[in-house]
DNA sequence: GAGATTATTGTAATCGATTACATTTGAAAT
DNA sequence: ATTTCAAATGTAATCGATTACAATAATCTC
């Protein structure tokens, strides 16, 4: 392996200048620069990156810990977070706990032990206080989740107001029975997604039966399941409103196995806007979370945490919008429907 | 920062010792075994890795270079690869170029500065030289793509035999117009998936209408685009093989926006087997490659590389599958139809 | 041209671990 | 009690860069 000190002594300068010249400190002369250049290219030297780090004590790379990699949704915002590390010279380490809480702890040791200089956790299932605790030592940003009562900064949609916002749209229409497919409810986007969605109800004095509110865990598989349980019901939901897009198909899967069409006969909103939504057929009424942008601001947040500038608030709320597509329908009383 | 000689300075030892416990080298007294890891303790101690690894010039960490995360395939491969690399206690710091030829050259750098132990391409543009070049040096590993009349190691498919595979099911249906929406000519796996078509059709005296051969880029809007010529034509394609499940169902979109039918008035056959074809309407005819399993055996060979163990080949060429769902039909004259 | 000042380069410490080699300790053998 | 050997521990070099500080060279001022 080509080292610095094999290019000083090609060059015949010390050590010291050849740093220099890598780094472009600016104090060497022009001649001694070319020849220093001149050696590195004979010698195709590259620096040792492992020996600047730990020089410089800190390593230009970024941990991001991702519940679920082959879900759409997290690979959007991974590619925002990845746009702006590229952009400031950081690489990004990947975690996927494939929705292992296990897994999401041992990540965390990753960053004490200096492997990387943040973290920007996309789930956060563990206990809050061992979240707490390492945010207080290292720099650690929360896109999506964000923990109750805590300091960490976070970067997300308001889950509660667009929640409210998909089931007013169905209120709206004239739908009085609502189902709802919740998220797992130990995370805390699931519970107020479920919150948006009772504060809508509750402020048009519609009373949930809480057999209407089943939990699922973000599968299409689920979706399929729970959709499957309200259209055991003798009087099913006329609409469904699913907490992501995955469990929003595999409703319509199970409404379409019984026979039925979505919207004429039953309604359907989703959660996320993930790509498929709008290639399905049919294509997804939802909530469109601005992907692409969440990971960029918590990747900036990152930078301004590690680089100990001071951040202007440490809750970043981010617009969502409610995108009509083919899977809802106006609720006119039996027998009239249009 | 906690370091070992202020645990050794605290327990009474030398960091020599400390060293010793931490890696278990077994010559360590019981007693005093106890007072270092009770330091640890204390201190809530944890090694500094950049150290190690450059004292050890190694990372512990392999660099995996995508072409496009989003995409589920690749993010199934990556699974695979995840999987094996916890095992055995690496990591793997993600690389996605976003499909741009020049990242690719950038994450090779990161490899040569030894920021990673070794690499899997699951992507491949990159003029042949640079990679062999640097897979002469460093342990390099090809999945899905290959080099041709190259030594470094491989794992796919074999891409030309199951497009046959594909081809020749459409043919024992009854199609004889059959189009090909290929992908990117410029990568090689797209070229081995045409030859199979094209084998496929020869072996059948077949002639095939240039016309009929497209190229795509691998993204739903170029299959709809590509088929959109198709049914332009006096006379479409009465099948379409799409050299992947995206354009597949761009495909299919664009077949029912003309108000036909799939399979009915035109079949389909996809390749991937990515989640969304099974859950999609009609459920996707394709090929199912097996992705966790290419990474699995990637990040195997891999690991050998590094440790220098010796492989016994360097082209690894899993079994793919024909999935047989909704999207094809027996052809028969036209009148005839069933 | 002497002295002051600035530009350029070199020397050696440093980052925090691992490990070859040296030393000490303790037990067994005689 | 002395010698021998193995076990346990310590000392210091090492990995390859960066950088504080020191030293030298070049330039300017009068």
């Amino acid at each position: 392996m080509v080292t610095i000190s094999d290019v000083a002594k090609l060059a015949n300068v010390s050590t010291a200048t050849v740093s220099r010249v890598l780094s472009n400190s600016g104090n060497v002369k022009k001649e001694t620069t070319e020849k220093v250049l001149e050696a590195i290219q004979k010698l195709n030297y590259q620096p040792n990156i492992l020996a600047r780090q730990l020089r410089k004590l800190e390593t230009k790379t970024i941990l991001v810990v991702v519940p679920d990699i082959t879900n759409t949704f997290f690979s959007k915002i991974l590619r925002g977070i990845e746009h702006v590390a590229i952009e400031n010279d950081y690489e990004v380490l990947l975690g996927d706990t494939g929705n292992n809480v296990e897994r999401e702890r041992v990540y965390l040791d990753i960053l004490r032990q200096k492997k990387a200089d943040g973290m920007i956790l996309l789930t956060a299932r563990l206990e809050s206080h061992l979240l707490e605790e390492i945010a207080s030592e290292f720099p650690v940003v929360l896109a999506c989740e964000y923990l109750e009562g805590s300091t960490i900064p976070t970067v997300s949609i308001d889950n509660v107001s667009s929640a409210r916002k998909a089931t007013e749209y169905l209120i709206n229409l004239g739908h009085r029975r609502i189902g709802f497919i919740s998220g797992p409810l130990n995370v805390i986007l699931s519970r107020d997604r479920l919150k948006g969605f009772r504060q809508a109800m509750a402020q048009h004095n519609i009373p949930i039966e809480s057999f209407l509110v089943q939990e699922g865990d973000f599968s299409f598989e689920s979706g399929y399941n729970m959709m499957m349980k309200f259209l055991a019901l003798d009087q099913p939901p006329t609409a469904v409103f699913a907490a992501n897009d995955e469990m929003a198909i595999g409703a319509i899967k199970a409404i379409k196995s019984k026979g039925l069409r979505v919207p004429d006969d039953i309604s359907v909103v989703g959660f996320d806007d993930i790509q498929f939504a709008s290639i399905y057929e049919p294509a997804l009424t939802t909530i469109s979370q601005p992907m692409f942008e969440i990971g960029k601001k918590a990747m900036e947040l990152l930078i301004k945490l590690i680089n100990k500038d001071q951040l202007e608030k440490n809750q970043y709320i981010l617009r969502d919008r409610l995108i009509i597509r083919d899977t809802c329908k106006k609720y006119v009383e039996i027998g009239f429907k249009m």
